[in-house]
DNA sequence: AGCACGCCGACT
DNA sequence: GTCGGCGTGCTC
C-alpha cells in the first residue's frame, strides 16, 4: 500500500511512501518518514494502490495514529488553498504535534494552611519536598526554577503524583469572585435565538456596549448546546483575556472548560487536541488557533471582540482569519456561529444589515455605569495638562489609572501645523515617511510624494511622529513619583501574570499598556483610562485607521468603572472633531458606522471590494513586484502598487494589492497556481502598508 | 523548511 | 593552499 504524505515543506504536493506489512495507517493519521537526510513527522493525506511518484519509494517507519479527523483536514485543505499555502506546512502548523505534557508551572492543590502543615510533616524524612512546599509558599510557581533547589526535581515529581501540587494550566492566576448574574430582557431573547441555531450553521451578530453582558450571552447559549450533548468552542482576540473568560465558563457550566492558545505549552496543546479528538471535550476557550480544535458534535462557535485584528494571523502562514474559519465550520458541521462585539467590523456590521448575521442588540449596560468621556489636546506634551490633572485626582482618590497607547509607533506618520494627517491625494491613506529617500509614501498606491503641500492649509513644513511605550512609561514615572507604575506590552509579556495580579490586587497604581490592555480586561478598581495619542492611530497607513481608533476608545472606555466608582476616560487628541475620534468620545457606532461605510464605497474598500495583499521580498522586491503587477493587469485585474515598504531584518519588500469581487481569490489561485518563494499572498488583509 | 552541493574572498 | 560565505535545487 502507498500511503501519500503531507510534509511540512513549502511544496504543495504530498509524497508517496511504501506501508510497510506490518504497519497499517489511514487518512488523518501522523507517520515518521525519512526524508533527504533527516527524518519528519508528515501526516497522511490519501491512501492508494499504486504510487503517482515514478521514482524509489522509501517506507513509513511509523505512525502515531490519528492525528485529525477528515472534517478537519477538509478544513484546513480548503484554508491552505485560501491562503495559497501548501498543504503540509498549513497541517504542521495547525495540528499540534505530538509532545508529552510536562509542568511549566505548579501550583498547590491544596488550601496553603494545609500545605503548610503537610511541609512541617515532611521537614524531618523528606525536607526536599518540604523545601519545595515552602518556595511556592513564597510566590515560586516555575517548574525550572523548583527543579534547580537540591533534589527539586524528584521532589516535585513526587508531590504532583501525590496530588500537593497540580500543574498550572492557565499562564495567569486570575481568581473572580461568585456572583449569580440575572439576564434582562435582550440578553434571554439572544440566548433564545442562538440556542434556535445550534446545529443549524446560523451566524448572530451580538451587538451591545462593554458592560451590557454579552459573556454572560455566549456562555449560558453554551449551556443550551451542552444540555443537548453538543459543544463548543469559545473565543478571545489575546491570550490575556482567556483567565476571566476560562474563570467565568467555569463557573457557568459548572466545571471548567479546557484551554488551547499558541502559547500554551507543547504537551499541553496536544493533551487538549486529542482530548478534542476522542470526544472527551465538551468546552473549550482559546485563541485564534483554537478554532481549528476537532471538537465533537459542535454545537456553537463564539468569538468575542469579533472586530479584533488579533483574529486574523497575517505574520505567519497559512494566513486565516478564525472568523472565516468558524463560518466555514458551520457551513460543514453546523455550529452556530456567535459575534460578538461593541464596535463590530465595519464588514461584519455590513453583513448583518444585509441579513447574512442575525443581529441581536443588547441595548443596556449592565455592569457599572457609563464612564464620562471627555478630549483632552495633547500637543507637544506625552501627557498633557489635562490628562495630569486627572492622573492627580483618580490617584488621590486612591483609583487606578491605565494609559494606553496603540504601540505602532514603527510608522512615522507626518502632521501639518494645522494638526491634519496627510494623506494620500488619491487614496485617502495616511503617507508614511521613508528615511531613505526623505520623502512621503503611500502604502497602498506606491505613490512618493516629495514636494506635498498640506490640503487644508496650504504649508509645506511638517512635522513627523511616533510615541513609544516606554516613553509615556518614563514620563508617568517623571510626573507621578510616588505612584507604582508598570508597563505591559509585547517585551514586558513574560510578566504578564505577574503585572496583572499586582493591578487585581490594587498595588498598582498606574499601568501603562499597549493593545493587548486594551480588550475585554475586567479590573473594578480602575477608574480612569487615559489614551495617550488618539492621532496616532488614525495615521497608520491603512483603509481601518478609522476603525482601529474607534474600536480603541470604544474599548477602552469599557475598561473605566467596572467597579463602584464613577469611570472617566481621558482621550489625548488633536483633531476631536474627525468623525472617528467624535462618534467613540459619543459612544455613537451608528454614526461611526455611517460615515465610515460611506467612506468605504466611494474609494472601494472593504465591504464593497475584496483586497489581495501580495508581498515580495528579497533584493529586486520592486523590479518582481513590478513585473507581476504586469502580468496580473495583463490579465484583467485591478492592481494597486507596487509600493515599496520598509525593508524587514534588512530585506526589501513591495507589495501589491489586486483588488476585485468575491470571487477574486479564486481567480487569483487560477492564475497563479504555485507563487514563488518570494511571494506572499494574503486574502482579506487586516493590516496595509 | 532543512540540508547538500557549489563556486569565490581572508586566514592558519 | 583551505575554511567558509550563502546562492540554487532537491527531497517520495
Amino acid at each position: 500500500m502507498i500511503a501519500r504524505v503531507a510534509l511540512p515543506i513549502p511544496r504543495a504536493a504530498p509524497f508517496d511512501y511504501e506501508v510497510p506489512p506490518h504497519l497499517s495507517v489511514a487518512v488523518g493519521d501522523r507517520v515518521w518518514v525519512p526524508f533527504g537526510t533527516r527524518h519528519v513527522w508528515g501526516i497522511v493525506v490519501g491512501v492508494a494502490d499504486e504510487p503517482t511518484f515514478a521514482g524509489r519509494l522509501l517506507p513509513v517507519e511509523a505512525t502515531t495514529g490519528p492525528s485529525l479527523p477528515a472534517s478537519t483536514l477538509d478544513l484546513i485543505k480548503q484554508i491552505s488553498d485560501l491562503s495559497f499555502v501548501g498543504l503540509g506546512l498549513a497541517l504542521a502548523r495547525l495540528a499540534p504535534p505530538p509532545s508529552r505534557a510536562r509542568a511549566r508551572e505548579v501550583e498547590l492543590a491544596l488550601p496553603p494552611d494545609t500545605a503548610v502543615r503537610i511541609s512541617a510533616t515532611l521537614a524531618s524524612r523528606a525536607p526536599a519536598q518540604a523545601r519545595v512546599i515552602i518556595a511556592i509558599g513564597e510566590g515560586v510557581t516555575g517548574a525550572a526554577e523548583l527543579r534547580q533547589l537540591p533534589g527539586g526535581g524528584r521532589a516535585m515529581g513526587t508531590l504532583l503524583h501525590k496530588g500537593i501540587l497540580r500543574p498550572r494550566r492557565l499562564p495567569f492566576s486570575y481568581q473572580e469572585e461568585e456572583k449569580t448574574i440575572t439576564l434582562n430582557s435582550a440578553q434571554r431573547a439572544a440566548v433564545e435565538a442562538i440556542q434556535a441555531g445550534i446545529g443549524s450553521g446560523k451566524k448572530y451578530l451580538v451587538f451591545g456596549p462593554p458592560g451590557s453582558g454579552k459573556t454572560e450571552v455566549y456562555l449560558r447559549s453554551v449551556a443550551e448546546g451542552l444540555a443537548r450533548a453538543k459543544t463548543s468552542l469559545l473565543l478571545a482576540p489575546e491570550v490575556s483575556l482567556l483567565p476571566q473568560l476560562w474563570a467565568r465558563a467555569g463557573r457557568v457550566l459548572g466545571s471548567p472548560p479546557e484551554t488551547y492558545f499558541g502559547e500554551l505549552p507543547p504537551g499541553e496543546r496536544w493533551r487538549t487536541w486529542h482530548g478534542a479528538l476522542r470526544g472527551e471535550v465538551r468546552c473549550a476557550v482559546g485563541t485564534r488557533s483554537a478554532v481549528f480544535l476537532p471538537l465533537r458534535d459542535l454545537g456553537l462557535v463564539a468569538l468575542d471582540e469579533e472586530g479584533e485584528p488579533a483574529y486574523k494571523q497575517e505574520d505567519m502562514a497559512p494566513y486565516y482569519h478564525a472568523r472565516a474559519v468558524a463560518e466555514l465550520r458551520a457551513a460543514r458541521e453546523g455550529p452556530a456561529v456567535v459575534l460578538g462585539a461593541a464596535a463590530p467590523a465595519v464588514e461584519t456590521f455590513y453583513r448583518a444589515t444585509q441579513g447574512e448575521l442575525e443581529l441581536l442588540s443588547l441595548p443596556d449596560r449592565v455592569v457599572g455605569a457609563r464612564p464620562t468621556v471627555s478630549v483632552a489636546p495633547r500637543g507637544d506634551a506625552v501627557i498633557g495638562p489635562i490628562l495630569q490633572e486627572a492622573i492627580h485626582r483618580h490617584l488621590g482618590k486612591r483609583g487606578q489609572v491605565l494609559l494606553f497607547l496603540n504601540r505602532l509607533g514603527f510608522y512615522t506618520g507626518a502632521v501639518c501645523r494645522c494638526r491634519s494627517i496627510l494623506r494620500c491625494p488619491d487614496c485617502e491613506i495616511p503617507l508614511v515617511f521613508h528615511l531613505a529617500d526623505r520623502a512621503l509614501h503611500c502604502h497602498t498606491c506606491g505613490k512618493a510624494v516629495r514636494d506635498l503641500r498640506c490640503p487644508s492649509c496650504g504649508e509645506d513644513r511638517f512635522h513627523l511622529f511616533g510615541v513609544g511605550t516606554e516613553r509615556v512609561e518614563h514620563e508617568a514615572r517623571r510626573l507621578f513619583p510616588s505612584a507604582t507604575v508598570a508597563r505591559l506590552d509585547a517585551d514586558t509579556v513574560r510578566d504578564r501574570d505577574r503585572i496583572l495580579c499586582a493591578v487585581a490586587k490594587g498595588k498598582i497604581q498606574i499601568l501603562v499598556g499597549a493593545q493587548m490592555v486594551g480588550k475585554g480586561l475586567d479590573f473594578p478598581g480602575i477608574s480612569l483610562v487615559g489614551i495617550v495619542n488618539a492621532d496616532q492611530l488614525l495615521s497608520t497607513p491603512d483603509f481601518r485607521a478609522g476603525e482601529r481608533t474607534y474600536q480603541l476608545i470604544a474599548g477602552a472606555a469599557g475598561r473605566a468603572g467596572r467597579g463602584e466608582r464613577p469611570g472617566e476616560v481621558v482621550v489625548q487628541s488633536d483633531q476631536p472633531g474627525y468623525y472617528a475620534i467624535r462618534s467613540a468620545l459619543e459612544a455613537d457606532y451608528a454614526a461611526f458606522y455611517a460615515e465610515e461605510l460611506g467612506y468605504r464605497e466611494s474609494l472601494r474598500y472593504p465591504p464593497f471590494a475584496r483586497l489581495v495583499r501580495m508581498i515580495a521580498t528579497g533584493r529586486d522586491a520592486e523590479a518582481k513586484a513590478g513585473a507581476l503587477a504586469e502580468d496580473l493587469l495583463g490579465r484583467r485585474f485591478e492592481v494597486l502598487g507596487p509600493a515599496r515598504l520598509f525593508p524587514r531584518r534588512g530585506i526589501p519588500r513591495a507589495q501589491l494589492l489586486v483588488r476585485g469581487r468575491g470571487d477574486v481569490v479564486d481567480r487569483l489561485a487560477e492564475a497563479l497556481p504555485q507563487p514563488p518563494s518570494w511571494l506572499k499572498v494574503d486574502p482579506d488583509p487586516m493590516w496595509l502598508g
